[in-house]
DNA sequence: CCTCCATGGTTGCATAGGCCAACGACCTGT
DNA sequence: ACAGGTCGTTGGCCTATGCAACCATGGAGG
């Protein structure tokens, strides 16, 4: 395949993709939106952050942020945290019952992806969650959030 | 990285493509969402077809598929043809307009995606590409979509 | 031909998710 | 102290979607 095709096919597929998550994330857990989610699976992984890291991270309005947080906190699956330094800052951290569900989502989430992805080798896996790293980390990505670089 | 992991990685990288791509798109070509380019782009590539193809292929509902068409043929790109024998269905098909503005908008997207891919070693990017036709044409994705496989 | 049900589309209604702009509170450098 | 920037909230508004009800058409049985 050419640079140029798989370039589009990449942008295609990947658009496929995210539509169809959408819709199956609600089938499969009506209790927690895919935006929800990620914004759950992104304070596990990075262990408490601020609303604007959130922002940033998924190129979201703060404001958007704003009330999805407030939306969680309100449902009991996160709390804001005073920052030591800066009276401005929420620093968000998942609650016991946040945790709880993000495990049983991300679970069934696993289960649905490892069913559909059972047949592939776990060299093409390791080097497909490679490569997604890859082009989500990649130069440009810097376009999206503002200045948070590490 | 072992499968369970490289199949959350894979989930969650995908979700954080599609919330950029989506705010990407909008800054790229604001005359032309995300949806209504994806929808686009599938008429061509398809050459044609019903709504509720469009709809299968994507998990949407009928009716937000149903309202996509007729913005999309009110701003003409596209037109509705009567089916030869069923006259229920409407066999829907780019304009003139439609198949230009999709060519411009494909073209500043492979721009892009082009620049951010720049440093990708060509195998790399058709091995990428290579795995996500076949993850959304996997088992499973037949529910989606009737049979305009290869 | 008429009836019953399936299929393709449209429309009414409600919800979620997003953006922009204005604002209040708070930090920082001069 | 003041100016300018940052963080987060709110109000206003729009788009995308889903679900359910509904209309028109097509098909299979009587």
């Amino acid at each position: 395949m050419q640079p140029a095709d798989a370039v589009e096919t990449i942008q295609r597929e990947m658009t496929v993709f995210a539509r169809r998550a959408r819709a199956a994330a609600g089938r499969m857990h009506p209790e927690l939106s895919l935006v929800s989610y990620t914004l759950l699976g992104h304070l596990e992984e990075s262990g408490g952050c601020r609303a604007t890291d959130l922002a940033a991270h998924y190129a979201l309005d703060k404001s958007t942020v704003s009330r999805q947080v407030t939306a969680l906190e309100r449902a009991g699956l996160i709390e804001r945290r005073p920052h030591a330094q800066d009276q401005r800052v929420q620093v968000l951290h998942l609650t016991e019952a946040g945790r709880r569900i993000l495990a049983r989502v991300t679970e069934s989430r696993r289960a649905a992806f490892r069913e559909r992805l059972a047949d592939w080798p776990a060299e093409d896996l390791s080097r497909f969650a490679a490569y997604l790293v890859r082009y989500n980390a990649g130069p440009g990505s810097g376009r999206y959030d503002h200045g948070r670089g590490t």
